[in-house]
DNA sequence: GCGGCTGTCGAGACTGAGTCTCAGTTACCT
DNA sequence: AGGTAACTGAGACTCAGTCTCGACAGCCGC
C-alpha cells in the first residue's frame, strides 16, 4: 500500500504522540509542522527557514532545527540522503517502517511500506555472519507527472 | 558472493581507471590511496586527515577531499550515510554496482553484489508509475566478531 | 484561575566540514 | 626536453548545524 505526499500532517495527532513522549505542543512547533504539511516533496532546513520568513510563522532557526530533531525521532518525518550526498527531509505519511521513492527531478516522494527485505536481510545474515538491525533503503527516478514533462 | 573489507586497493590498476576517465596518477593520489588501503571498515575524512598527518604523508586536507571525490567517482571508494546521520566513506572492493554492510560496533565492510532489488523495484515501478533509476540501500548490523565481544 | 517548575524559545555566538582561490608545481603528450 | 593543462598546498571562506543563556510559556497542582 503506497500513500501520496500531500496528506496532511496531523497536528492533533502530533499533539499526543509529542505529550506521550515527553514533549510539550508549543506555537513554534504548530508552526513548523505547518510549514511542513504544506510541503510537497522532500525540503531541507533552508527550505524551512525560507518558508518560515515568507510566511512570517514566528519560527527561529535554531528552533526549526529542534524540532525536525523531535519530529523526526517520533517518526513524522524522516531524514534522508539525496543521490546527490546533500541531507533533507520527507515528511512520512506512513507509520511504521517504510521507505521513501523520491522523484529525482520534483523531488515528491512516496511512502512504501515494507518490500520483502527481509528476505534479503536474512540471505545476508547467513551468507555473512552478520546479524543484521536495520537499514536505509531510497529509491530514486522519475514520478509519472516528469516522466512526461521530460521526454529524456 | 561476499569480499572482506581488507583486500588491497590497488594502486596500479587504479591508475589506469583513472587514467581511462582522463586523472592523472599523482603522488598525492597514491598517498591518499595508500590512507584508504591500510584502514580497515568505514573512515571519515578526519579520520583521513589524521592518518595523514601521523604518517606524515604529504596531503593537504583539500587534496584528500578532492581525491575522495575522484576516488568515489571511479567507485573506488563509496560516500555513504551512518544511521546516526554522518557520512562517511568506505573502500569498494567490488566492481559495479553493490552495497554494503557494516558493523554498527567496529565499523567493519562488507560488500555485497546485487540482492534481488530489481524484483522489488519493478514491482514498484508498477505499483507506484514511477519510472525507478537508482537507489541506496546499506545494511547495518554486529559483525560475527562484535557479536561474541558484546553478549549484550 | 493562579503560581511555579521546567521545558522551550529567540538571538546571536560559535564550530567544523567542505569549498574555493591562486600562485607555484608536476604529470603527461609530442 | 618543452609546453600545457591538471594538480597541489596553504589558507581564507561559507554556511549547515550546535550551543549558550536570559526571557518566556506550557502544563501541573492548588
Ligand atoms: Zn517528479
Ligand atoms: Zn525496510
Ligand atoms: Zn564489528
Ligand atoms: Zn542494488
Amino acid at each position: 500500500m503506497t500513500t501520496q505526499a500531500g496528506d496532511q500532517l496531523a497536528p492533533d495527532d502530533l499533539a499526543g504522540t509529542l505529550d506521550a513522549a515527553g514533549y510539550r505542543m508549543t506555537d513554534a512547533r504548530r508552526a513548523v509542522v505547518g510549514l511542513i504539511a504544506s510541503r510537497d516533496g522532500t525540503f531541507d532546513t533552508a527550505d524551512l527557514v525560507a518558508d518560515a520568513r515568507r510566511r512570517r510563522v514566528p519560527a527561529a532557526r535554531a528552533t526549526i532545527f529542534r524540532t525536525l530533531e523531535i519530529l523526526a525521532a517520533v517518526g513524522a518525518v524522516e531524514r534522508l540522503d539525496l543521490p546527490n550526498g546533500e541531507h533533507s527531509y520527507v515528511r512520512c505519511d506512513t507509520r511504521g517502517h517504510h521507505h521513501h521513492l523520491v522523484c529525482t527531478d520534483c523531488q515528491r516522494s512516496v511512502d512504501l511500506e515494507e518490500l520483502g527485505m527481509t528476505t534479503i536481510t536474512a540471505d545476508v545474515e547467513l551468507r555473512t555472519g552478520y546479524v543484521i538491525d536495520r537499514h536505509r533503503l531510497e529509491l530514486f527516478g522519475l514520478c509519472p507527472n516528469c516522466q512526461t514533462r521530460l521526454p529524456s
